[in-house]
DNA sequence: ACCTTGTTGTTTTTCAAGCAACAACATTTA
DNA sequence: TAAATGTTGTTGCTTGAAAAACAACAAGGT
């Protein structure tokens, strides 16, 4: 009989997510340390009620964790992690599956409705999200694509979105450095890094903005990346003309001093 | 304004099973049909009440399900689906990932423990957890494996299995019939269908069971894989000695009438 | 007679779901 | 300008469903 020792939070919360219960969590994790338990040394290894085990060995069984053994008492045995992971996995991937392609005929029932959404100024989370409407953005663009954007996040995030945009499109990039080949399809600036990287924000004080980007393209669209701490990546993005204007000013003005200074 | 129109019910389990309840379900929904929807619509649209659109609007956000506008009032907006049910997934992923770490350094723990678990006879539930304990059969024989199944059985499930398994092991293989190459590692014998296939339980009453498999090794493990019609697929092991007994005899008397009358 | 297994039914707890009311603010109307 | 009206966003409370926890008992084995 081994005591109910306890189980890391964080390991019951992930099991949680991967659709088992508190009571299902804790009875697959405490048949992963016995061999061939009976429903009651389930019940003293996992801390459960003993009357509440054996519903949940059921279920447990429903869901390819467990196996059972055709003894009486009956004696229960965990499927392998990894396994079992898997298993829980492959039906939830499939639910995934099957909502993404119910989701997907609604989505494109979507008059597309370009309407007044171009006065609107969006925040978009998560990196991955950002680098969709990135690439949409680039994707659209007809006469220009213009970039001021930290080295760092140029090389992790952005020259691979910018690959499908075609000849006939100028695109302008400002950066602090550069890094292997400079492609000729593009008119690079560089700026010294401590313009970039760093604000004068009061006097005296630095303000590092790490991993920032400012993103223009054909007039008209505009999306600010702004690389927050340790905190989630967010960003703005908008078609409202009070903001592209200012972006169109800032990116100038940078693009101006460059040409006097830097060059 | 749209109705509420109704949403299929598999749809909204496979979102919950994905991580969102109901209402986070209906709303994301019901955004996927609009652009730019105000706290309002969205109520009006997903037919969850006002007061608690706006948590479940902030739980979108924050699963990076839906973004916001910097307008007021807010408006919100739907990431598409594929994209969406790609940030759910990476979620899950990521928890499964961990779970799976910590479960494994928790199994290891467990002392081999041999004991007396060649008593017992287990049922194995589901396709993936009866390969995989084939496969452990396999990998752990030393002297012999003989192998009593239907040939698709074999060819979709078990022939794969038998790669890894060395040379200096004895394969038996008794089939009802054989397509492609026959691998000169094995010994092969094959039995007229009906024989194998369908089975005499009643007086003029076929029995037939599809798929359905025996194993053994080294004269001391057996299983056995039930073909189950459309029900879950299960299979029986066993490391003790009446089942392996009975097993032996039974592949004996068949080997033996292969070799009489097939031959 | 005693203990263990397995089952059933009931209570408690927890969390989502649903509802009512209100402060803040903007728009309209007198 | 002031009152009337309406909308946004919040707070708190009630309802309801599912899991969690407990109590009690029939069946069977020693």
């Amino acid at each position: 009989m081994k005591a109910p020792r306890d189980v890391p939070n964080a390991l019951l919360e992930s099991l949680k997510s991967l659709g088992l219960t508190k009571y299902e969590a804790l009875v697959y994790i405490g048949l992963l340390r016995v061999t061939g338990a009976t429903a009651t040394e389930v019940h003293e290894i996992s801390g459960v009620p003993r009357a509440s085990v054996y519903p949940v060995l059921d279920r447990l069984v429903q869901k390819e964790l467990v196996s059972v053994s055709h003894t009486t008492p009956k004696r229960f045995d965990a499927v392998p992690p990894d396994q079992g992971v898997e298993n829980l996995m492959r039906r939830i991937e499939s639910d995934a599956e099957g909502a993404r392609t119910v989701l997907d005929a609604l989505y494109r029932e979507k008059r597309p409705e370009a309407r007044d959404s171009q006065e609107q100024i969006w925040t978009i989370y998560g990196e991955e999200n950002i680098r969709a409407r990135l690439a949409g953005m680039f994707r659209s663009a007809e006469r220009s694509v213009e970039v001021l954007a930290t080295w760092d996040l140029l090389q992790e995030s952005v020259l691979a979105l910018l690959e499908p945009v075609p000849d006939s499109v100028q695109v302008d990039i400002v950066t602090d450095c550069w890094k292997g080949e400079r492609s000729s399809r593009f008119g690079i600036h560089i700026l010294p890094l401590a313009t970039l990287r760093e604000t004068r924000c009061a006097p005296g004080k630095l303000l590092p903005y790490e991993s920032s980007g400012v993103f223009l393209v054909d007039d008209a669209r505009a999306l600010l990346w702004l690389g927050a701490g340790d905190e989630q990546r967010s960003a703005l993005y908008s078609e409202s003309a009070g903001l592209v204007l200012f972006v169109r000013r800032h990116i100038t003005s940078v693009t101006e001093w460059a040409r006097t200074t830097g060059q």
